[in-house]
DNA sequence: ATGGTGGATACTCCA
């Protein structure tokens, strides 16, 4: 059966309701992962995500940050929330749709040196990554159909920022958080699917900043929204999409959606 | 070397 699944860090879902159903309309995922909801699960605005056709609704989230949510057009089960690093921040969201198991994370940001010695933050999102590594190498993720989906706030590749030798030494593209998602892939033998479809060198982003008025228009981006898939749904590999034009609608978020569609 | 903007919250944190 064909699934379209979407993942977009929507940074406030009730802020971003009416783009939420453009979105929707327009593409008509199956399943939507989202995250930085920043509202508490009894607050989720369900109602209105059930008008737009999203009738199963997982949430994790909780008052001012983080929070993370599954929509489906589909029944949901086996829902999961684990906790990562021994506190509950409404990072991680699971739930099985369609004989496919989905996971959708919320990494840590990190702050903004990069230097875990000096900044807890830092060797927070390290620790996030490693037990990330760790959790796919001991549930043996890569013998299941499994797709881990989210913002995990690394550009891991040369060509996922728009300046590679400037931002070397920013948080989301340093080499250790390089290495901390290469290990990732290799535990899930999980396959980057946005680079299976469109490798190196060619430039991909997820991510415009709001700090720069004009990250967009002059294309400062990242890539930090990941669609990764585990070695039994390869060849179920149909496309990929990344939304860009989100990102030009009014009062955007800062992160657009990706789009996988499976056959 | 530094600041810029956006969202939630409540006199500030986080991204």
């Amino acid at each position: 059966m064909p699934l379209k699944i979407a993942t977009w860090n929507v940074n406030s879902v009730r802020q971003r309701l009416d783009h939420l159903a453009r979105f929707c309309a327009r593409y008509e995922p199956d399943v939507l992962c989202l995250q930085e909801i920043k509202v508490p699960s009894d607050d989720f605005p369900v109602a209105a995500v059930e008008a737009m056709g999203y009738p199963h609704v997982l949430v994790h989230g909780q008052k001012g940050y983080n929070g993370v949510a599954i929509l489906s057009r589909r029944r949901l089960t086996e829902p999961q929330k684990q906790i990562w690093c021994e506190r509950d921040d409404c990072r991680h969201v699971a739930a099985q749709v369609g004989g496919v198991e989905v996971h959708n994370f919320y990494v840590p940001a990190g702050g903004d040196v990069p230097d875990p010695e000096q900044n807890q933050k830092f060797a927070h999102k390290l620790q996030f990554l490693s037990e990330m590594a760790a959790w796919a190498t001991t549930d043996k993720l890569a013998t299941r159909k499994a797709i881990v989906v989210g913002d995990l706030n690394v550009a891991p590749l040369e060509h996922d920022v728009w300046n590679h030798k400037r931002l070397q030494r920013s948080v989301g593209h340093t080499p250790v958080e390089a290495a901390h998602m290469a290990r990732l892939w290799a535990a899930g033998e999980l396959i980057d699917v946005p680079r299976h479809f469109v490798p190196e060198p060619e430039e991909l982003y997820t991510w415009w900043g709001y700090r720069f008025p004009q990250s967009f228009a002059k294309n400062y981006g990242w890539r930090l929204d990941h669609v990764l898939v585990t070695p039994p749904l390869r060849k179920r590999l149909k496309s990929l999409e990344i939304v860009r034009e989100t990102r030009t609608w009014e009062r955007p978020s800062d992160h657009v959606p990706v789009v996988l569609h499976l056959k």
